[in-house]
DNA sequence: CACGTCACG
DNA sequence: ACGTACGTGACGTGT
């Protein structure tokens, strides 16, 4: 009977707890802490995929006031109560298995241990093949010929398991399962409250049971023993031992009412599993469900209607127009199917019933989508859609009408997430779970996908733009709680037109410069090469950190300073300290140099040039935590100025001729703001006499007259004013410095009886976002900051770091993206042929005609230092000239 | 695809 | 005792 059966039961919590401690801390977009349940599943799934059980069950212990931990127990002797990012996922993870239709077992009065015990033996047996799966050594006891105790262990790798048989506890421990009880009794376990003998540990507990095999059979023999401090122990605690032993005996015949039947495998990948999953996140493991059709439920999904004749298309669209005289006032959800710049159509939602997808087909043409669709707004009928800046070329409308970016307003809701995409928004404000893009289309482009796919193309469409519709609403209604609608009305949508202009605009490269400067590199690089082959007298991959570190490390013998996670570091910072011990060292950080400049700068910019003898680059504004704008394909932010080398390829940057470039930046904005937003009189008024701020601090801190401030201690105290911006810790400042932990202690200490309000203010801030959940910016743009109430101290510090940075970066975002919409509007208002095409952070570059130049920087001077008014003049300078390298 | 490294503010 | 400065993006290596 039941011989080829397979039965796998879990120990629940201990798993659980592996897990928590075995990936690192992952939460949703919400906050909800989630890497205990994803480590438990990715074992159910490796247990899954590896035995095929035909029945599986999950033991948990039913009261945990306390619970086991193994790291602080064994040495601190005490128990720790269940961190609450554990806590708060173990109910979820309940859910998640009764979702799954597998057994969850919990009995009051009952522990897991003695759940497991009993049905793993009452299993073997009726005969069943039986895995018990646990992350505690202490299931050894129950291991047999058929019972297998599996215990996973989470590494880099992925998870790996360690299977015991009786044979292997033998082999591996030289005593039986049974005889595990007898050790565990003597040596005792903290973790499980058994006291065992003082003073026997693993080592002895082994040694006296493989030699007498039980407890019992110990103390028959107890006189053999040599005399000696364990052997007293052991005379004097004979009750304790025997009472350990028992209280580490596992219960194998418990009372439980429990059917193996019950805990038949059924149904696991179903949809209610898939919708808990995509709530939870777990992108990876919805490809399980990929051969299940699910959530094609929706009944949504019935009304989304393709469309792709020319009489038809012209229905939907009049049907919009004729919206106007019904009074409908919401916004049409609108998405334009774009792959590659080219258009394939639209998607139309204008009522819950009312999806329409439009395909670019015969008498469809572009002009016609798009003459129809401008036609819309020019009705003055809204349009709602996610993501505008990218469908701006083919919805043609201006800032002036009504648009409703969803993905921006979802972006101010909650800036900590990647992706705003269809599928998030209808997750986060319509509680709604549908497919993703990569669901329906997988990695295929949207034309290939119409083609070879057009039904999922039709609902990816349609999704779009229901969503678009359906949500717009709602996050209006959040912006207005969360008086962010000023800040997504005058900042952020504005700045989408911005953000568009620039990137049609691009900026000028001189190709043949740059391929020379690349070439110039590669002479260098060829050369060190060369130099540092001889040197070491071996050739290796200088790029390889791993290589790199077993030369320097190992055949070089040179001392290592830190190590990373995967080995010797060789950042730069360390190899700055070595450059005294080997000539090496020098030519390796100048490789460093050289190659980094030709393969991200001199060979990664040429591709991005396009036909116009531009390059177009990205200006996400979605990304930042705090506001900022980020840039990608390629990164314009972050090309090279602070060495000389570096710093030449800004010659390669020019304007089109008869223009010139003009560069204004703010001047230390953030510490400006900071002056502002903390109220602290000195740091004002040293700003109103407008002075070298850096000096000045280095003068009241160090109580030094301004005249005699030294050029260290006036670099030492720009270092402590960066530390402060980026939420002031002793150790990063130190590190900063290269000076101990306890120095920086101190210059921060005479930095905060300086300027009293500073702290005053940084502690309020913490303080703030502690109750809020969230920091705010002078312009009310939020940052949710839910390590604030990590138990762990380094999250919980990191947290805090981020509450007193995010109000000082993201003011300083604000202001510069005021500015910039300012001055790209006023630019184009007065019909000049000057223009806005870079923004760094504090930095704004425009192409300007020779004819505008006095004008444009007036322009500029004014909307950058008019931006916002502080009680500190907020200061700009504009530099001109025939390269980005002259105008900075 | 994660990691180390390094470019910028 | 813990082990970091804040915010980004791109590249090359190695699994």
């Amino acid at each position: 009977m039941n011989e080829n059966k397979k039965l796998v039961l879990i120990d629940g919590h201990s798993i659980l707890f592996r897990a928590f401690y075995g990936l690192p801390d992952l939460t949703t977009s919400k906050g909800q802490h989630t890497n205990a349940i994803l480590g438990f599943l990715n074992i159910l799934y490796k247990i899954l995929d590896e035995e095929k059980p035909d029945y599986l069950a999950v033991a948990f212990d039913t009261h945990h006031p306390t619970f086991r931990n193994e790291m602080f127990d064994e040495y601190k002797g005490t128990r720790k109560p269940m961190p609450d990012e554990l806590r708060e996922q173990v109910p979820v993870m309940k859910e998640l298995l009764k979702a799954m239709n597998i057994s969850v077992i919990e009995k009051p009065g009952f522990e897991a241990d003695d759940i497991l015990g009993t049905l793993a033996t009452k299993a073997e047996k009726e005969g069943y093949q039986v895995s018990l799966v646990s992350g505690d050594r202490d299931l050894l006891q129950l291991a047999s010929d058929k019972i297998k105790v599996r215990i996973p262990k989470t590494k880099q790798t992925g998870t790996e398991i360690e299977d015991y048989f009786a044979n292997d506890v033998m082999e591996k421990y030289n005593v039986t399962p049974k005889q595990f009880i007898d050790m565990k009794g003597l040596m005792g376990d903290k973790s499980d409250n058994i006291p065992g003998v003082p003073g026997v540990g693993e080592k002895t507990a082994q040694k006296l049971i493989v030699e007498y095999k039980s407890i019992e059979n110990l103390y028959e023999h107890i006189d053999e023993l040599k005399p000696g401090k364990i052997t007293n122990a052991l005379m004097e605690n004979k009750e304790l031992a025997f009472l350990s032993k028992k209280l580490a005996t596992i219960c194998t015949d418990c009372d439980l009412m429990f059917n193996i039947e019950e805990a038949a495998l059924k149904d696991i990948y179903n949809e209610n599993v898939y919708i808990l999953f995509k709530n939870l996140e777990f992108k990876s493991l919805l490809a399980r469900f990929q051969s299940v059709e699910i959530n094609r439920s929706l009944n949504i999904e019935e009304n989304f209607k393709v469309i792709d004749n020319l009489g038809e298309a012209e229905r939907i669209f009049n049907l919009i127009y004729s919206e106007i005289s019904s009074g409908n006032k919401k916004p049409v959800g609108i998405h334009m199917l774009i792959d590659n710049g080219e258009l394939l159509g639209v998607s139309l939602c204008f009522g819950e019933k009312d999806v329409y997808v439009i395909l670019r087909h015969g008498l469809i043409t572009e002009d016609f989508l798009t003459d129809r669709v401008e036609n819309i707004v020019k009705n003055k009928i809204g349009l709602a859609v996610i993501g505008l800046k990218e469908q701006l070329k083919y919805i043609k409308v201006t800032e002036d009408d009504s648009v409703f970016d969803n993905a921006i307003a979802a972006y101010l809701l909650n800036p900590l997430t990647d992706t705003y995409n269809y599928d998030d928004i209808a997750r986060d404000y319509l509680g709604m779970t549908v497919p993703s893009q990569v669901d329906l289309l997988g990695k295929s482009k949207l034309k290939d996908a119409m083609e070879n796919n057009p039904k999922e193309f039709g609902l990816f469409a349609g999704y779009n733009a229901y969503v678009a519709y359906a949500a717009a609403s709602k996050l209006k209604d959040k912006l207005i709680e969360t008086d962010m609608l000023k800040l997504y009305e005058e900042i952020e949508r504005p700045l989408i037109f911005t953000l568009y202009d620039m990137e049609i605009r691009g900026i000028r490269v001189n190709k043949e410069a740059l391929k020379e400067y690349g070439d110039q590199l590669e002479v260098g690089i060829l050369s060190l090469e060369k130099q540092i082959y001889e040197l070491v007298g071996e050739t290796f991959n200088i790029n390889s950190p791993k290589q790199l570190g077993v030369i320097l490390f190992e055949k070089l013998r040179l001392p290592f300073a830190k190590k990373t996670k995967t080995g010797y570091s060789t950042a730069a910072d360390v190899l700055e300290k070595l450059q005294g011990e080997h000539p090496v060292i020098s030519m390796i950080l100048e490789y460093r140099q050289l190659t980094k400049l030709k393969s991200t700068y001199a060979d990664g910019l040429a591709s991005y040039i396009r036909e116009d003898g531009r390059i177009h680059g990205k200006f996400n504004q979605t990304i930042a935590a705090t506001g900022r704008i980020s840039s990608t394909d390629p990164n314009l932010q972050n090309i090279p100025i602070k060495m000389e080398l570096g710093r030449k390829i800004r010659k390669v940057f020019i304007p089109e001729d008869d223009y010139v470039f003009l560069d204004a930046d703010y001047s230390q904005i953030e510490l400006r703001v900071l002056a502002h937003l903390s109220g602290d009189e000195r740091l004002i008024n040293a700003y109103n006499e407008a002075k070298d701020i850096h000096r000045i601090t280095a003068s009241e801190v160090f109580h030094t007259p301004f005249e005699e401030v030294t050029p260290l201690q006036r670099s030492n105290a720009k270092a402590v004013n960066f530390g402060i911006i980026y939420g002031i810790s002793s150790f990063g400042l130190g590190q900063d410095l290269n000076i101990t932990r306890k120095e920086a202690e101190r210059y921060i200490e005479k930095y905060f009886e300086t300027y009293p309000k500073i702290k005053e203010y940084l502690d309020g801030l913490v303080a703030k976002a502690k109750k809020d959940g969230y920091s705010t910016t002078l312009f009310g743009r939020r940052r949710p900051i839910p390590e604030l109430t990590s138990s762990n101290f380094m999250q919980r510090s990191f947290g805090e770091r981020v509450a007193m940075n995010s109000p000082i970066q993201g003011t300083a975002a604000d202001i510069i993206k005021i500015a910039m919409n300012r001055v790209n509007r006023r630019l184009k208002d007065s019909n000049m042929r000057s223009r806005l095409i870079l923004q760094v952070h504090d930095e704004l570059l425009v192409e300007a005609h020779k004819d505008e130049v006095e004008e444009v920087m007036k322009i500029m001077t004014e909307e950058m230092q008019g931006a916002a008014k502080l009680k500190v003049p907020l200061e700009t300078e504009v530099k001109i000239g025939n390269n980005w390298y002259e105008a900075k």
